[in-house]
RNA sequence: GGGCAGGUACUCAAGCGGUCAACGAGGGCAGACUGUAAAUCUGCUGGCAUAGCCUUCGGAGGUUCAAAUCCUUCCCUGCCCA
């Protein structure tokens, strides 16, 4: 096992709080004379269980503790998935019945894992405790805290100065949140920025029942693709762990030249010195920010693709974007049988490529569309079906018209 | 329990009897430009059998030739009083 020193600095890096921090000292120091590991929480919400390299930044620092030798303790929060979220802001995240949530879980525990190593990590859902606490425990807990406290948290300072709805179990979520750490025992609880007060909240309500309070690591939110809101599966700025090589290099380039340094670090987890070469080399232009991007997204690929899937991606990515030919693979789409040719109209709007029928001749008349190549903006062309045509339809969707 | 103000498309937000599928902004999509970008400019952004028709403005009824706009009632939200 490696000294407490040593350890402090592995589990500084790219962290932005770490509270408080002689703690944590304290905690690895007892861990490493008794040679016991210490049990490292985070809470996951399987209500949506697609995992990006957002979330990827906090699982790795994770993993990092388990190289330590410590204990990764994964919650996932089934019993408050369940509840839902009434509030009509929210809407995104209706009840889910026990079965989705342990489905979810899984998904997340199976996407988590390509980080993770599993034989450190253990898995369990807070429903087992949550859901066996009576009115009476649960009032017990809530008098634990007061209403000035919650409203501490900054989101919820402003929703009741602008007179937005908050309901009172909304208040009960950091509670719970932190009741999971009195259950679990933990030393540390990880979090994005934004968890900040939840995890706070767990370090006051342990001490309330008698334990030694956990510590608390946030670690920094990843911007999405569009470079300014973090990065969400609801607002479509993301890149998953298991998007195909492809679309992880296409995400990747998207993303605005701001973001390069901050994706070397927290993507690609760059050493300082490198990110600060880089930076100053995009500063004064002897670095070409393109490269710069080319060079993250195929650090990014290689991750969870190997290298051999990130040169394919890129070599895919120069053909299509910057050299304009087509795609390596296109998928078919078969034409239905009766007619020798179709309207354009119908191909784009049957092959799925577009939500409606107005989309598509929208996209169509726009010229977003080219067919062999040409552009046309003919909605009602006749296409010729027996020729196999390549259909193009938008910047990134591409089909081969086929025979049935 | 009482009073007041609200609930409009993905979001914010106009409209307050016909000219409203509904101003504007953001977002999104497409075109030009480019480094695939960003910024900028332009167009589009409910559906369909697209010079026309159909379904939308919290829900349900009603008035009217005609309602997002008026009336009734119900649901929801915030504020103030109790």
């Amino acid at each position: 096992m490696r000294t407490v020193a040593e350890q402090l600095e592995i589990i500084r890096q790219n962290a932005v709080d770490l509270l408080p921090e002689e703690d944590l000292i304290a905690k690895l120091t007892r861990s490493v004379a008794t040679n016991t590991p210490l049990r490292i929480k985070l809470g996951l919400d399987p209500s949506r269980p697609d995992i990006h390299i957002g979330h990827a930044v906090v699982l790795n620092k994770l993993r990092q503790f388990q190289d330590l030798g410590h204990t990764v303790v994964l919650i996932i929060g089934d019993f408050t998935a369940m509840i839902g979220d009434p509030t009509g802001k929210s809407k995104t995240r209706p009840a889910l019945t026990l079965e989705e949530t342990r489905a979810n879980g899984q998904t997340y525990v199976d996407q988590a894992s390509l980080i993770l190593d599993r034989e450190r990590t253990e898995v369990v859902y807070n429903s087992q405790w949550l859901d066996q606490l009576s009115f009476k425990d649960v009032v017990g807990l809530a008098g634990k805290y007061t209403v000035a406290q919650l409203l501490e948290r900054d989101d919820f300072t402003k929703r009741y100065r602008s007179g937005e709805p908050i309901s009172v179990h909304e208040f009960l979520y950091p509670l719970s949140q932190a009741y999971d750490s009195v259950a679990i025992r933990s030393d540390v609880e990880l979090g994005g920025t934004d968890q900040k007060f939840n995890l706070l909240v767990g370090r006051e309500i342990m001490r309330q029942y008698g334990m030694e309070p956990q510590c608390i690591l946030t670690m920094p939110i990843l911007e999405g693709t569009d470079g300014v809101e973090k990065m969400s599966k609801s607002l479509d700025n993301y890149i998953g762990l298991t998007d195909s090589p492809k679309d992880m290099f296409g995400k990747t380039m998207s993303i605005p030249d701001t973001l390069i340094a901050r994706y070397l670090q927290y993507a690609c987890y760059a050493s300082t010195d490198e990110v600060a070469t880089v930076s100053a080399g995009l500063a004064d232009g002897r670095v070409h920010p393109r490269n710069a991007k080319v060079d993250v997204a195929k650090r990014i690929v290689a991750q969870y693709h190997g290298s051999a899937a990130a040169d394919e991606a890129f070599a895919e990515f120069e053909r299509v974007f910057v050299k304009k030919d087509e795609p390596d693979e296109i998928p078919d789409w078969q034409a239905p049988s009766g007619s020798p040719t179709i309207t354009l109209l119908e191909a784009v709007f049957q092959s799925g490529s577009t939500a409606s029928k107005s989309d598509a001749r929208r996209l169509i008349q726009q010229g977003g569309v080219r067919v062999q190549g040409e552009q046309v903006k003919d909605p009602n062309a006749e296409i010729d079906i027996a020729a196999r045509p390549v259909i193009r339809a938008g910047k990134l969707k591409w089909f081969r018209i086929v025979p049935a």
